[in-house]
DNA sequence: AGACTTTCTTAAGGTACCTTAAGATTTAAG
DNA sequence: CTTAAATCTTAAGGTACCTTAAGAAAGTCT
């Protein structure tokens, strides 16, 4: 039995929501499949960001550079997970940020345009999407309070109990870039907490 | 002319969306106004914040309170603001956080059920709060950004730019606790600042 | 007006985290 | 297998911001 990306999109739906046969197969056309390489560049700042998009293989990384081109690092995804910049997705408006394949990765896409009429014939699809927002705002909130009120060690310390997948699988000056800090300090804290 | 809540309720949603006058009143009859004197709170850890509410007349804030007991300002909320534990209110689980007015205020609440209710009748106050969900996101994720990359010095400028008719009312180790710093840290900022 | 409470400031000493720079280790590419 | 590229570590010196403690200033209540 070989495992489908569309038909592995379909489960990731139907943990939250059911859908009939016909739906089914509606949603299927909807979906595009597309490849991306290491490294590769999905969205540019600039650009505004019309689709939404379900990880099938592969992990990707959505960052922003300031001023002093330093990048910063606002969220990973892996297997079953959305990316995007939500932010000019919904208000379609061009992206300050970056989003990028940091492997070679299989990802689903849907324009915006596509999902609004799924929304119209499927009211359980946009249920999932609501919930989906909801579930961002509220971990967006969670990284804001951990930001201002914990250290870097115990930032880190959580992000690895909670994301033991991605720590595996993404470069250590990454997860710095994520919790705000350092390389050299993520070093140094790792050995300190090896001992 | 005698300026009532509900009038300056509706001319709010009015700068956004277009109200029939049947849906005007529609809207009017959902809404209960409610007071609080300076320093009562609204929302306690643990409360299922089942209301949205539009700030008539007043000031308040959403903080929460870390394991060392001490207070972290996530918003302020002025005239013509809405204030929320959105978390708590989108999920239906018990708050984290406090929202507590820091003057006497006068504020309209509607109850979850009852905006429910209005989302079927009038479409336009479903997208109305749509937009702000996506707004509150939004502007959630420029402070993730700016907590992440900018000095306490630079945040404080922007937030003074930014929002001078709350920095004028809020004493300032409220300011501080938003910004993420000490309030000594903040007296020693601003008498740099001014030379 | 006087007393109490809240808010703001000053200062000294400390810590978390940064910068720079270089070398060590691992991974990828030919 | 070899070399280059990417990643991780170490170390020294610096800066942003914190802690504690105390006093000054402003606001509130009777």
């Amino acid at each position: 039995m070989i495992e489908n990306p569309k038909d592995v999109l379909i489960l990731h739906f139907q943990e939250t929501i059911s859908l009939k046969e016909n739906e089914i197969s509606l949603v299927k056309n909807h979906f595009k499949i597309k490849e991306l390489k290491k490294k590769e560049i999905l969205i540019f700042p600039g650009d505004v960001s019309n689709h939404m998009q379900f990880i099938y293989k592969g992990c990707l990384r959505n960052y922003y550079m300031d001023q002093e081109a330093k990048e910063h690092i606002l969220q990973f995804g892996i297997e079953n997970w959305w990316v995007n910049d939500l932010y000019s997705y919904l208000t379609k408006t061009p992206s300050k940020q970056f989003v990028q394949a940091i492997e070679k990765s299989i990802i689903l896409q849907i324009h915006r345009d596509s999902l609004n009429e799924l929304f119209d014939q499927i009211p359980a699809i946009e249920r999932f999407f609501r919930l989906k927002f909801e579930k961002a705002y509220v971990s967006l909130q969670d990284r804001t309070i951990n930001t201002l009120s914990k250290t870097a060690e115990e930032r880190y310390l959580e992000f690895r109990s909670q994301y033991r997948d991605i720590e595996q699988r993404v470069p250590q000056y990454m997860i710095a870039s994520y919790l705000g800090i350092t390389p050299e300090f993520l070093s140094a804290m790792r050995k300190k907490i090896a001992k």
